[in-house]
DNA sequence: ACGATACAGGACTGAAAGAGTCCGATTTGC
DNA sequence: GCAAATCGGACTCTTTCAGTCCTGTATCGT
């Protein structure tokens, strides 16, 4: 479809949240609970994009009582595609662009492998160039 | 997921079989029975993709015997915007750049929309400057 | 120490989109 | 008239996505 998944823009969403709360001091931590309710997301999926954006080294997490995310570097240097690449599962614009294929059933008659590389390298160049500074 | 729908790959790669023929002459038609033979592409799913990139205006058709597609223009006047117009249900990146949104049940928090649609515009120039020129 | 709070993470369900198929109708050249 | 082709709707099957639930673990405050 052609549409970033619901996890991204959720993630999007809140790391706009994080963003406005300043740097990780871990005082400064949000929870689930405030952003899920704050930013109208569903809970328990939010809790589980928080933690791949974690998992991936975007933000940090504070355990326990007191605890929560925050992130772990300026907002200017979170890029769109190191949150697309955390959160999606297949980030390839079409098969033929999968890492390390070997050209489907249809070699030989096709020739779109060299552009659709190109177009995909585009794109993530372009995804490179937004960050989540863009978004406050 | 962020990738283009089988119908765009298939329609990409018809029309670049179709521009290895040449411009629209009715004598150079191919039929469907052909590219789907040719490119390993199946073939109640080409011919209705066929018949969507016609009633878009990218190719034109000659029905009954002797019948089959054609391209209307030059590849390099082709680009994959009008493709994917033609073939993607929804083209916009995320619920955010629908057409004519109001805002979701966020007003007021997340402040998304507005990078978003830069985003969406930035995409769309990419898409517009690949043609089917390009795949030859 | 203990209990409340909050992250960690797996398993599961339901809905939606995508890919692919089937069948009948219409057009048209031979 | 017949065969070859485009038209076009309806349908099934599969996969992916969104969302939920439940159990475990860490840690702060008292
Ligand atoms: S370039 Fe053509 S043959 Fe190769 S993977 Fe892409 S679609 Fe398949
Ligand atoms: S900008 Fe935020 S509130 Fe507006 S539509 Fe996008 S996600 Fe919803």
């Amino acid at each position: 479809m052609l549409r970033l998944s619901k996890r991204v823009e959720y993630g999007l969403v809140a790391l706009q949240f994080l963003a406005k709360r300043g740097q990780a001091t871990g005082q400064s931590a949000a929870t689930v609970r405030e952003i899920s309710d704050e930013c109208n997301v569903p809970y328990d999926l939010l809790a589980k994009i928080m933690q791949e954006l974690k998992r991936d080294g975007l933000i940090s997490s504070f355990q326990g009582v007191r605890g929560g995310y925050a992130l772990m570097m300026a907002p200017s240097q979170i890029s769109l595609t190191r949150i697309v690449n955390a959160l999606e599962k297949e980030t390839s614009i079409t098969e033929c662009t999968s890492t390390s294929d070997e050209c489907c059933h249809r070699e030989g008659v096709c020739t779109i492998k060299g552009p659709m590389h190109a177009f995909q390298g585009a794109m993530e160049q372009l995804m490179s160039s937004m960050t989540v500074a863009q978004l406050l």
